[in-house]
DNA sequence: TCCTAACTATTAGGATACCTAAGTATGAAC
DNA sequence: GTTCATACTTAGGTATCCTAATAGTTAGGA
């Protein structure tokens, strides 16, 4: 793999930015087909670890804790999340997934897959070989900000 | 750089998304600093070649034509856009970049590069360079998307 | 020529998802 | 047991996007 030199940091943060900023149509696209939103299947994925609170929802989805609750009523109401009493804390308010819930991240899930394999099909193998490879350095990346 | 096979499309497609899923809390950090939104930039952005339509602001966004309307009417509030007649056709409009629009972009873009050089400090030289070989790939992916 | 259809942009109205600040209830520390 | 911290909700506001409706301009065919 050490065939190149590796570049330079402020050129690659530049490029790694535009190239994110440039996925948001990207994004868009995938999202703009079902009927679960971005930001509901998000939280919906959060919780399929079962019985979570809502302050590591809003944590792990980096935002405040009030916009988690907006989206947790949302799918309550949606019947696709339960809120129920964490027996340890009484503060504290465990979210669950209804089967509903779990199957509708399910379906969410591949009718957004399909469409990406749709847009990455006419990669060639080495671009899937280029692309594969760095996924772990982003998914590291993220990893370091979810603080 | 052949040297493993090709992953399987539903995989990359799969794993993919869920590193531009994750990417989201990233592209918050780096846009929470400025005084410039994120869409603001973004528009302010496609200005660099002087004189573009409201419409072809719109296409190259991702976004309808009164999405683009209206930031642009907020640039214009904030004197760093300016909306001229198209000599050509009087039903278009010309946007361009003021003086201090082209200021503006210019340290915002620094400031988040900055960012997120900072964040991009800890990668490996091998990290860097796969990250850096996955950016062509992943603008050939989105420029597919630009009609 | 003139009429119609297509195009360009704006305005109006509405949905979603985020934020901060304030309020309620519980837990923990002394 | 008072006080401070924590967990969540509620209230109110902002940004960005959307669709539908409108006004003005251009272009093409009868």
């Amino acid at each position: 793999m050490n065939t190149k030199n590796a570049p330079a940091l402020h050129e690659l943060a530049q490029d790694f930015r535009e190239a994110l900023r440039h996925s948001v149509y990207l994004v868009r696209r995938l999202d703009a087909d079902g009927d679960l939103s971005a930001a509901q299947l998000s939280t919906l994925k959060m919780l399929l670890d079962d019985g979570v609170r809502v302050g590591e929802i809003a944590r792990n989805l980096g935002v405040r804790v009030p916009s988690a609750t907006e989206q947790i009523i949302k799918l309550e109401r949606a019947g696709l999340a339960r809120r129920e009493a964490d027996p340890d804390d009484s503060r504290a308010v465990r979210v669950v997934l209804t089967a509903e819930g779990r199957g509708a991240v399910e379906s969410a899930n591949q009718r957004r897959n399909a469409v990406m394999a749709g847009i990455l099909e006419s990669l060639t193998d080495d671009d899937r070989r280029a692309l594969a490879a760095a996924l772990p350095v982003i998914e590291k990346i993220n990893s370091t900000l979810q603080n």
